[in-house]
RNA sequence: GGACCUGUAGCAUAAUGGAUAGUGCAUCUGGCUACGGACCAGAAGGUUGGGGGUUCGAGUCCCUCCAGGUUCACCA
């Protein structure tokens, strides 16, 4: 049991001894001491004095004496307002530490009793241009999520369900059927998905003219739109892809073999995979069915044009559509199928999808709907819904070419990496391999991290002109945090010193010390914390924090150089067990810490 | 118009309903004869969008107003 458990324990057993009641263990509120006070833990006693029928302070006094009384760990305690602050003993600590340091993963969840299947769906690309910034958001929410969860006890499922077919694929591959010249990827030197979006561009370019010219000849704007040559001919190539015209599905397939082949690149880069990849090419039609039988069961209603709704104005929304006129599926139609489909799949009991906060109402809906239809699952469906990312000057426009492309970003970051390095001059005597791999994990730590500390539902600002910091609050903090440590260490074993696997139980302890073994206290309740909000920024601000303590004890207190062994090596020891801690965070970041940089 | 989300210092970002709202960047001032200065110490910067309410206690919960965003397609 943990000490806060064992505290709350105690104050319920004082005040049924005190005030002869038996109140709801809600009501006991232990919290960790504000720094600005003495003491490791804190019971507000507010919520009691009802009970006690005494001011706060008497309240307060006699509970803490009871409890140091009654409960050995505790050293001493002291009163403010209603505040009782609780001071455990060192030994507690130290032990604890001990403990740490011989677990494996500290603060994982090796077994649990009763493990969950979760799929998560994350990254979703369309194959018609590559991924930009809003992407790497997406991917690195869902990957570490992934890890996150997975670090819980939970099996973790992760799944990719790639977008390769509708009219925004039609458009590139008529573009690159009219100008392209037969060009490839290899031909232009360029990656497939940069050389599929660039034909991307160009229908639209080309589309736009087309617009703007029936505009001239006096057609309203809408019917431009529609009557476009351009846009008739890539409506039917859709049709000829549908009906498996043989050349069409050929150029089908090799357009998006380039795609798929660059984004593997991209991915790669950026550190993230998936268990399993789903094509909308295989599951756009899934949920027809599922739809009649809603219909037949009179979940769902058909219109005189023969169209089907779900009406949801009872639910505070409006009728959606199920299935067009003509019988086809819309969006969410598929989305209720490969839901459907997953859950048999994978026997899952849990699903989260990592989709931006745009399509809020779109899974409100389809939450509904599961529900409607009787699965039990519905319940455990779980949007992580995530805000935008948008530049200083307002949000990405890939019309007006401010998209920031994910591979060039990455570059950037690293380029930035190496110009530091080399101003700093820390990679001297560095061969280039270890040069280039020390700069890639500053550059994609300082990007990860950068996007990662913020909490996902909200929008936040880039600006890749300023790019991004590697001082102050930043993943080359905490790296580089991590990097001197293992550098202590390993001055140390030169030095002939071993790091024992435990601690003498009364070494003397600085505030500082103790702060930083409180810190490491609440490790696992932040992971816990992080899985349950779905917030790999908690992990983040957690570990930054871990790491700015760590610094200002580095700063203040002699580690190796500190004249007593036994003190000396205690500091060592705390400082292995910081680093462990950082990197298994950083890790359920997905960013790598360097040994030295 | 309906629904949902967000508003914290110049910018960025924290705070299970608890004590004096933390932190970073930028600005200013100090600290390298080093266990690694991508660091540390200090200064300055706030009516937590406005107004009500609930509570012993509100940045946090409720109401209202303001501002911004998203969405409400026989698009995906």
């Amino acid at each position: 049991m943990n000490i806060e458990a064992q505290l709350k324990e105690k104050v319920l057993e004082a005040i049924q001894q005190m005030y002869g009641q038996v109140v709801d263990p809600a009501s006991i509120q232990i919290q960790k001491t504000r720094k600005d006070f003495e003491g490791d833990f804190t019971l507000v006693v507010f919520p009691l004095l009802r009970i006690s029928k005494k001011p706060p302070e008497q309240t307060a006094e006699e509970l803490g004496g009871y409890l140091r009384d009654h409960l050995a760990e505790i050293n001493s305690y002291n009163v403010i307002k209603g505040f009782l602050n609780l001071t455990i003993n060192n030994s507690f600590w130290i032990t604890y530490l001990n403990n740490v340091a011989a677990e494996v993963n500290y603060g994982f969840i090796h077994k649990k009793e009763k493990p969950n299947t979760v799929l998560i769906e994350y990254s979703s690309p369309n194959t018609n241009k590559p991924l930009h910034l809003g992407h790497i958001r997406n991917n690195l929410l869902g990957y570490s999520i992934a890890k996150i969860i997975a670090s819980q006890g939970d099996k973790v499922v992760k799944v990719n369900l790639v977008n390769d077919r509708g009219i925004h694929i039609s458009k590139s591959m008529l573009a690159w059927q009219k100008w392209g010249n037969g060009i490839t990827p290899e031909e232009a030197g360029k990656k497939g998905d940069h050389l599929v979006g660039d034909f991307y561009v160009k229908f639209d370019q080309e589309y736009k003219k087309q617009i703007e010219e029936l505009i001239q000849k006096g057609q309203s704007e809408d019917d431009a739109k529609k009557n476009a040559p351009l846009i008739l001919e890539a409506q039917e190539m859709l049709r000829k892809w549908e009906a498996h015209d043989e050349s069409t599905i050929a150029l089908w397939k090799k357009m998006n073999s380039w795609v798929l082949a660059g984004f593997d690149v991209t991915y790669k880069n950026l550190g993230v995979d998936f268990d399993k990849i789903y094509f909308e090419s295989d599951t756009y039609k899934l949920g027809k069915e599922i739809v009649q039988e809603g219909l037949n069961k009179g979940v769902f209603f058909k219109k005189d044009d023969g169209s089907v709704w779900v009406d949801l104005v009872e639910e505070g929304l409006d009728q959606k559509l199920l299935l067009r006129t003509d019988g086809t599926s819309v969006y969410i139609t598929q989305d209720i199928g490969t839901a459907h489909q997953r859950f048999l799949d994978f026997n899952a009991d849990e699903m989260i999808y990592v989709v931006g906060n745009e399509q809020n109402y779109h899974f409100q809906v389809l939450k509904l709907i599961m529900n409607k239809l009787g699965y039990s699952f519905s319940e455990y469906l779980f949007h992580l819904s995530y805000g935008m990312v948008e530049l200083p000057e307002g949000k990405m426009k890939s019309r007006e070419g401010t998209v920031v492309d994910a591979d060039d970003l990455m570059d950037e970051m690293i380029r930035t990496a190496e110009e530091m390095s080399r101003e700093l001059g820390k990679l001297d005597g560095y061969n280039e391999i270890e040069k280039a791999q020390i700069n890639r994990t500053i550059g994609l730590g300082a990007l990860k991290y950068f996007i990662l500390k913020v909490d996902p539902k909200k929008n936040m600002t880039f600006d890749p002109k300023e790019s991004i910091d590697f001082n102050g609050n930043t993943g080359p903090f905490i790296q580089y945090s991590y990097a001197r440590i293992k550098s202590l260490i390993k001055k140390a074993q030169e030095k002939g010193i071993q790091i024992p696997d435990e601690i003498n139980s009364n070494t003397e302890l600085s505030l500082k010390e103790l702060q930083l073994i409180k810190l490491i206290h609440t490790y696992p309740e932040v992971l816990y914390e992080s899985s349950e909000s779905l917030s790999p920024a908690i992990i983040a601000n957690y570990i930054y924090e871990l790491a700015k303590e760590y610094n200002q004890f580095y700063h203040e207190y002699p580690i190796l150089n500190e004249e007593n062994s036994d003190i000396s090596v205690f500091r060592l020891f705390l400082s292995a067990q910081i680093g462990k801690i950082i990197q298994s965070g950083m890790n359920l970041l997905g960013i790598d810490v360097p040994e030295r940089m």
